[in-house]
DNA sequence: TTTTGAGTTGTTCGA
DNA sequence: GTCGAACAACTCAAA
């Protein structure tokens, strides 16, 4: 697979995936440069609709992504050809429709997509019609970047210093998308038949499946958004990152990572745009902030090329030895903690908050997984899989590097007995409160100095704040302390394992 | 080959 | 309240 050759008068299909956008997209603008007729497709791949792999409000994100690009497209005189079934079946069975003589996508680097992908270009090229990819999801491909012996980085420092170096020598450039060429004119490809956009019954059947009708999604939106989050005049945006994005009260991150995730938004026009602005400031805050900000845009990265490179991380634990912890897995602790009533209140607040609005702050995804998996024993895959069934933004690379951070089985593994303590965490990112009382009502009216730990409350403040510890609010269902310690024999105990005979 | 420095996001304890 | 040390030992990346 490589760039199209040649100019030819012809036919070419532009398989939209990860990359919902008519702005700074590589193949959709190779594929006009060198074809008559462009026939921009999507499909709907059963085996990504299922319920285990899809979140409700993360399909309505991307329904709401697909008649946003749809609308764009008839603005030019094209539409969105809309397709059901396996990709390796119905996409040689387009060509063949279209008399098409190319294919064209952006890369998608997940296992299931390498292995797809794969098998479509076989298939396609095995017809007689040439396949081209293209990079466009991340900054720097999985593979590029090497340490000096060649290996994959698998530290993130290293990774990010190359990263970076790499960036600097090669700015990436915004691909202008000729949207004069998307006019569609030949009768048989105006007349192509086509699906109509809707999500799968599962999920329009599900009673709460209203509430996300109403995200706002498509690349208007998420460019909107991102401009907004980069005018340096935003009290709530990159110019405080560094210091207000660990404050989950505020809403003082970036909220792009669902349009990243279906590429409604490009990485290298957020990228360039904030490399932009870092260039022009002379306030070393603001420039810290843009850094910081930027910094995760090679966490992406990072996470991306570790499921590329270690494809085992899915299922198992980048570092394998801890593959043997004996998780405790009870199954009533695990289901407090997917209601939020485990009684620690920034735990409860994060979880609410995952279920009401299908998306969570990051230092809130960070204490709840610590939580699940140091106070509450149970094993990271668990908590994994509930996140991709509720996120918006779910994505698997960047969701299992995260999990496995807060197990400490992943790359970078901290030591293990670093366990955020969750009233340390609500005092230090929570300070008055606001969060907490958000998204946990029945602690709305509890004094700020027990929002934390209200378990402490005498029974006289319990009345006056109308939660009674074990009735309107639970308990504690585990007691940090305790649980620490027996988290912490827990990993000490594969140590020990790996170095003797199994 | 050996050595050296470093590793996202912390907690606890005692002075 | 603030500070520094201990928490363990290992692996990665580069010189």
């Amino acid at each position: 697979m490589g760039a199209f050759a040649s100019d030819q008068p012809t036919t070419a299909i532009h398989w939209f995936r990860r990359d919902l956008r008519l702005h700074d997209n590589a193949a959709l603008a190779a594929a006009l440069e060198r074809y008559a007729q462009v026939v921009p497709v999507f499909l709907f791949d059963p085996h990504l609709l299922k319920s285990a792999n899809a979140a409700p409000a993360r399909l309505a994100f991307l329904l709401r992504c697909l008649e946003a690009l749809d609308e764009n497209l008839r603005r030019s005189g094209s539409r969105l050809v809309v397709r059901v079934g396996r990709p390796a079946e119905v996409l040689p069975r387009l060509v063949q429709e279209t008399g098409a003589a190319a294919l064209s996508f952006n890369r998608d680097y997940t296992p299931y997509a390498l292995a797809r992908d794969a098998q479509v270009t076989t298939r396609v090229q095995a017809q007689g019609a040439a396949v081209a990819s293209y990079q466009d999801e991340v900054l720097v491909e999985p593979g590029e970047l090497t340490t000096k012996s060649g290996a994959p980085y698998t530290v993130f420092t290293p990774y990010s210093r190359a990263w970076r170096n790499a960036l600097a020598a090669q700015p990436p450039v915004p691909i202008g998308v000729p949207l004069e060429r998307l006019r569609l004119t030949d009768a048989r490809l105006t007349n192509l038949p086509t699906e109509p956009l809707a999500l799968p019954a599962w999920v329009s059947q599900a009673k709460e499946a209203a509430q996300w009708v109403h995200l706002a999604g498509g690349e208007e939106v998420g460019l909107a958004r991102l401009h907004r989050f980069l005018d340096l005049a935003n009290p709530l945006g990159i110019a405080g990152y560094a210091r207000q994005r660990n404050l989950p009260a505020l809403d003082a991150t970036s909220r792009l990572s669902a349009f990243f995730k279906f590429g409604a938004l490009s990485i290298r026009t957020a990228y360039m745009l904030a490399e932009e602005a870092r260039r022009q400031t002379r306030n070393d805050m603001i420039y810290a902030s843009i850094s910081a900000w930027i910094n995760e845009l090679a966490w992406r990265d990072f996470y991306i090329q570790i499921l590329a490179q270690f494809p085992y991380v899915r299922g198992g634990a980048f570092k394998r030895d801890y593959d043997r912890l004996e998780w405790e897995n009870d199954r009533q602790l695990f289901q407090a903690w997917c209601e939020g009533q485990t009684g620690y209140p920034l735990v409860d607040a994060g979880m609410r908050q995952l279920r009401q609005e299908a998306w969570m702050h990051n230092r809130l995804r960070m204490t709840v997984a610590m939580f699940l998996t140091k106070d509450l024993l149970v094993d990271w895959r668990w908590g994994e899989r509930y996140f991709m069934q509720h996120l918006v933004d779910g994505d698997l690379a960047a969701n299992n590097g995260g999990w496995q951070w807060s197990a400490s089985t992943g790359t970078d593994a901290q030591p293990y007995f670093r366990i955020f303590n969750p009233v340390n965490q609500s005092e230090r990112f929570d300070p008055d409160g606001t969060y907490i009382r958000r998204y946990v009502p029945e602690l709305r009216r509890v004094p700020t100095r027990f929002i934390h730990a209200p378990w402490e409350m005498p029974l006289e403040e319990q009345r006056r704040a109308g939660c009674h510890i074990g009735k309107e609010y639970p308990a504690p269902i585990v007691e940090h302390h305790a649980r620490r310690e027996q988290a912490i024999a827990l990993y000490r105990r594969v140590g020990t394992l790996a170095d003797g005979p199994l």
